[in-house]
RNA sequence: GCGGAAUUGGUGAAGGGGUUAACACAGUGGAUUGUGGUUCCACCAUGCAUCGGUUCGAAUCCGAUAUUCCGCCCCA
């Protein structure tokens, strides 16, 4: 028997329903803030990924699903979603229109990892990238979108954490203070903060076994070597976030494991009890220069995914229920092998009238069939015989009040209008 | 990359070396004939993740592999 790769799940029955739903909420809300959706292809060249997640970071160096294909490319299946967006833009010159440009994605995203409770090997994000605007009401309100999104979706127990990273002369600057100070403690670091005192030395600030240790206490923060400008930049985004009635939390620790954030990052996280590591349910930020990294003109963006697992997770914890499994109109079946072709054309002529129909395929007996028909929630059931045939009058019993009606053919589709428009 | 626990029909599961793999739900057919959801009866795993080993005999013991769940690292 052929299993499922490791890590993948199949999506149908209550889950297919509720990704659903959560994919027609996302493209509501996204048209309310005016967001463009952008699809871009799952997997890009591997050099994409190096250069914009960072050749350091764990998602790049040892989490990508890479191979060859039959024309000797490199090619990765995208572990995220910002480098593929970021690419469309630069190499679509999307930059010439409206500035700024304000987009949005959902899709699979794959990385090779152990599996656990919140984290598969492939996965959905939905996000968004919004390119051209050093405005601070943008960070702002790209926090606002995962927040209300949340929100809309009855979540309660969220923690909005954010921090910035300041611009490139910050950055740098707090780069060499946090060198220093650490040097002398390099010994008392974990294995893992003393390759990250080598290759990204903000990462040690993320570090989980020496988080509560007075050295990591007592190391330079960040907010004490943003210059003028970046200063003010947060600033803003917090007045913005307070405008909005979003409370958060200023967390000096919070690098994040990609490497191309600057100013502000955030991380809005789930404080449901016993929900683990895979509690951070969205996170984002600005990237003012990864657009000129990759090759495009000096602009800046910001962006952030939702893991969409990880937010079923949630609304699950929080006993949210978001299966909005319906029921149809009406159920139609015959009661012999020589009305069943009446059956089946009177269902496609409620159908393109619009209504929810289904039918008997299996010529069910009479009990079998009432049950079917309860079991697809079936508000109304025209029984066809010979009766029906020759008198071209169809019995309709409304399935909930148990209630008989005798409707003429040409009829039937107003009074099915009236019955089900009560509603 | 490291660690722990699991895997028996469509589903929930019992059985911990002795031949027909308990029970329940779902499904199908019937008692029931054009009006059911109650009740009753019948059918529904030559097979217990896969492969190999021990044994007269393995779902049961041993080993390997796969997958699932959970934790660490990291991430959404």
């Amino acid at each position: 028997m052929i299993q499922k790769p490791k890590g993948t799940y199949d999506i149908y029955g209550d889950k297919a329903r509720e990704i659903l739903y959560l994919k027609k909420l996302i493209t509501s809300l996204m048209d309310n803030y005016n967001y463009n959706y952008v699809q871009t292809p799952v997997f890009e060249a591997s050099e994409l990924f190096h250069r914009t997640v960072g050749e350091e970071t764990d998602i790049v160096s040892k989490e990508t699903y890479d191979f060859k294909d039959r024309g000797n490319r490199d090619l990765t299946l995208r572990p995220e979603g910002t480098a593929g967006i970021v690419r469309c833009f630069i190499e679509n010159k999307l930059y010439v229109d409206a500035s700024p440009l304000k987009t949005w994605y959902f899709g699979p995203m794959f990385r090779y990892e152990r599996p656990q409770s919140g984290r598969n090997r492939e996965f959905n994000q939905f996000g968004v990238e919004v390119f051209g605007s050093c405005n601070p009401m943008i960070d702002a309100e790209t926090i606002s979108i995962v927040y209300n999104l949340f929100k809309l979706l009855g979540l309660k127990e969220l923690k909005v954490n954010i921090n910035s990273l300041g611009d490139l002369e910050s950055r740098a600057k707090y780069r060499e203070a946090l060198l220093s100070y650490f040097k002398p403690y390099l010994n008392d670091l974990c294995d893992d903060c003393k390759q990250r005192y080598a290759k990204n030395p903000l990462r040690i600030l993320d570090c989980k076994i020496d988080a509560n240790s007075d050295i990591m206490k007592n190391a330079p923060k960040i907010s004490d070597y943003l210059n003028e400008d970046s200063k003010k930049h947060f600033a803003e985004v917090q007045k913005y976030l307070e405008f909005m009635g979003i409370d958060y939390v200023i967390n000096d620790n919070l690098v994040r494991g990609l490497d191309y954030y600057t100013h502000t990052v955030f991380e809005i996280t789930s404080e449901i009890e016993g929900f683990g590591s895979g509690n951070v349910l969205g996170a984002g930020g600005r990237y003012d220069n990864l657009v000129a990294n990759l090759g495009g003109p000096n602009i800046p963006g910001v962006g952030f995914a939702v893991g969409i697992e990880r937010l079923l997770l949630a609304l699950e914890a929080e006993n949210i229920n978001i299966n909005q499994e319906e029921g149809i109109d009406v159920y139609l079946f015959a009661t012999s092998e020589n009305e069943r072709d009446m059956m089946f054309s009177l269902a496609s002529i409620l159908r393109v009238n619009g209504f929810k129909t289904d039918l008997d395929y299996n010529l069910r007996n009479f009990k079998n069939n009432f049950k079917h028909a309860d079991k697809l929630k079936a508000k109304f059931i025209i029984i066809i015989g010979a009766d029906e045939v020759n008198s071209k009058c169809l019995t309709i019993k409304n399935n909930q009040t148990k209630e008989e009606y005798k409707v003429e053919f040409d009829n039937l589709i107003e009074f099915l209008d009236e019955k089900l428009g009560d509603e």
